[in-house]
DNA sequence: TCGTCATCGTGTTACGTATAACCTACTGGC
DNA sequence: GCCAGTAGGTTATACGTAACACGATGACGA
């Protein structure tokens, strides 16, 4: 037996029909097959090392029991973590996640379900990945959508973040240490879950008279930060909030990174200086001097969350959740406002 | 029809039998089928959104065009970019290229064919992923190994980056700016492709008469690099290279920005003080300050050769590559030894 | 007129699985 | 003695595709 054993061939070394072992495998023999033959069947099995078709199995089934999921970019740690949290979600009932790398910038659209490789039960993606949302919505598969705007009605279910609660604490963490001219850091790439941030960040210090705000925008890289934040931090903006700003509010750790050295190539210090945040919590907050101040979000919970309502809307039933609390960390990139 | 169009369907509704649509759609009805026939089909296709399922194909064939790429762990950008390479590649082949991210550290050991979901033509693997190297092992599928011991001949193929080379370049770099007393943070991971550059820098400084080398280790996290960089920079070491060490050559950016956060909690300075190299040339190394002298490692082309590589040995031709080249990128972490 | 050959297809099968439908004792109850 | 019921299976089938092994038709040379 060169090849990889079939059921047909354990039913054979077992002396039974391939129906048989197709119940007892599939645990679905109570009352319909022996005990003994039934362990009988599971020892052969296993002494064959039978491993059953995939492909066979979806192929009759229909349903594959395997959802994908879309992420905006490989390297965003972020995502690794949701991925942790959907796998694991999906491993208690039996379902797999494969992943899909929106490719990034306007990359040639390769087909998300072409390089799945597998038929699928849903999709579970991140409003990030807009590249490829429209080919998913070609299809009728199920969506769940993460970070996503809510009154786009999209997907079938929805998984969000509290983004405007985690920056309120960034806007009364700062204001509470004194500061009234900001700069936003904002990221460029368009989704809700940045909308989210500039809205809140706005109507935050609206709410504080005396205070100013000025945007600037970057692609989620270090040295475009770095530049955007120059610019923000030297050219003289007649609306205030520019050069002199203390605070340098950003949408991402990555942009807080860039952030942190121009304004230390302005010659001024971080936090003593100008305070800086991040958002996320990423490994590269703590990586780099000064910590950073930032927004830690759920990773995995977002994962986990997103499968369950997978699993909800595949089962026929509706999935409502509260949007997941956040919480501010403190650290070191952060202080007083000087004067 | 509220089903998925088949291949059935289609015919029908050209007028064909169901071969002919196969015959057209996969490309192999030159001579077969009339020009017209075949145009007649694809239009059909397209019209009614035919696509083909994959179960049946690979029920069919045997055979996926599916490879699976086994990294170390998500968050590492170095197998995001390996994984780019490797799909740009297989695509050029009609192969698809799946993830399975080894469960970091010593996590309950999944199988990573189910969570594939698909059945695979082979498997590419990083040699740190080595939590589910055993599994792949117990399979009679074709393995590509990235970055592994020469002297291991598991693999049906082998990639390998020219390390040995990087680091002699770091040594090159660091000895010619003066240095003479170094301390090697090293990965705790075990693989073989930290202890080429434990071996390389060893032999590096060898050959340069009053040199010393202290070696400690961590995990690949900044705050554990922190620590183990501070304790190497203090405690009284008795065969030297220790505490009045001025370079400090790390296995991975990761490790030598944590490198750079001890040196500096120490009131010493990068890199007037103490110089530090990292290795992989992760966004990382620009984002922290000082930036980061670092190896690049053309990790692109790694998932290219690993996927050519598997293209090769499926074909049943063999594959033979030199070492991958690597580059030394100096930037502000370096700077000529003090004194 | 007949055989040969190319052109343009079609009928049929198998891949490995899950499951509906059916079959065959055997046991108990009356 | 016979029927009903149940335990313990088996047989047959369909899922959608690819490809092998056959036609059928017509043109053409001898």
């Amino acid at each position: 037996m060169a090849h990889r054993p079939t059921s047909r061939d354990v039913a054979q070394a077992a002396g039974v029909s391939q129906a048989t072992v197709s119940l007892v495998l599939g645990d679905k023999w109570r009352g319909r097959v022996s005990e003994r033959t039934a362990g009988l069947v599971r020892d052969t099995a296993r002494e064959l090392g039978y491993r059953p078709n995939l492909a066979a199995r979806h192929l009759r089934l229909g349903r594959t029991r395997t959802a994908l999921l879309v992420v905006p970019a490989l390297t965003n740690e972020f995502f690794a973590r949701v991925y942790t949290g959907a796998a694991g979600m999906a491993a208690e009932h039996g379902f797999g996640v494969v992943l899909y790398p929106s490719p990034e910038g306007v990359g040639p659209a390769r087909d998300p379900f072409a390089s799945a490789r597998a038929a699928l039960d849903g999709v579970i993606a991140s409003s990030m990945a807009a590249q490829t949302l429209g080919a998913i919505r070609g299809t009728d598969l199920p969506l769940v959508m993460l970070d996503s705007d809510p009154d786009d009605p999209v997907p079938a279910a929805r998984v969000n973040v509290d983004i405007a609660d985690g920056m309120r604490q960034v806007a009364a963490h700062l204001l509470g240490l004194g500061h009234r001219r900001f700069v936003h850091l904002a990221s460029a790439v368009p989704s809700w879950t940045f909308e989210v941030r500039a809205r809140a960040l706005r109507e935050a210090l609206r709410q504080v008279p005396g205070t100013s705000l000025r945007t600037v925008s970057a692609p989620l890289n270090a040295d475009a930060a770095r530049e955007a934040a120059e610019r923000a931090l030297t050219s003289p903006e007649t609306s205030g909030g520019g050069p002199d700003a203390t605070a340098l509010v950003c949408d991402d750790d990555i942009l807080a990174a860039g952030a942190c050295k121009a304004v230390r190539r302005l010659g001024r210090r971080v936090p003593d200086d100008v305070s800086v945040t991040g958002f996320d919590d990423l490994a590269l907050a703590t990586a780099v001097e000064p910590e950073l101040t930032t927004v830690r979000l759920p990773a995995e919970r977002v994962g986990e969350q997103g499968m369950a309502a997978l699993l909800a809307v595949l089962d026929g039933r509706s999935f409502e959740a509260p949007d997941l609390p956040v919480s501010l960390i403190p650290r070191a990139s952060t202080a007083r406002a000087p004067r």
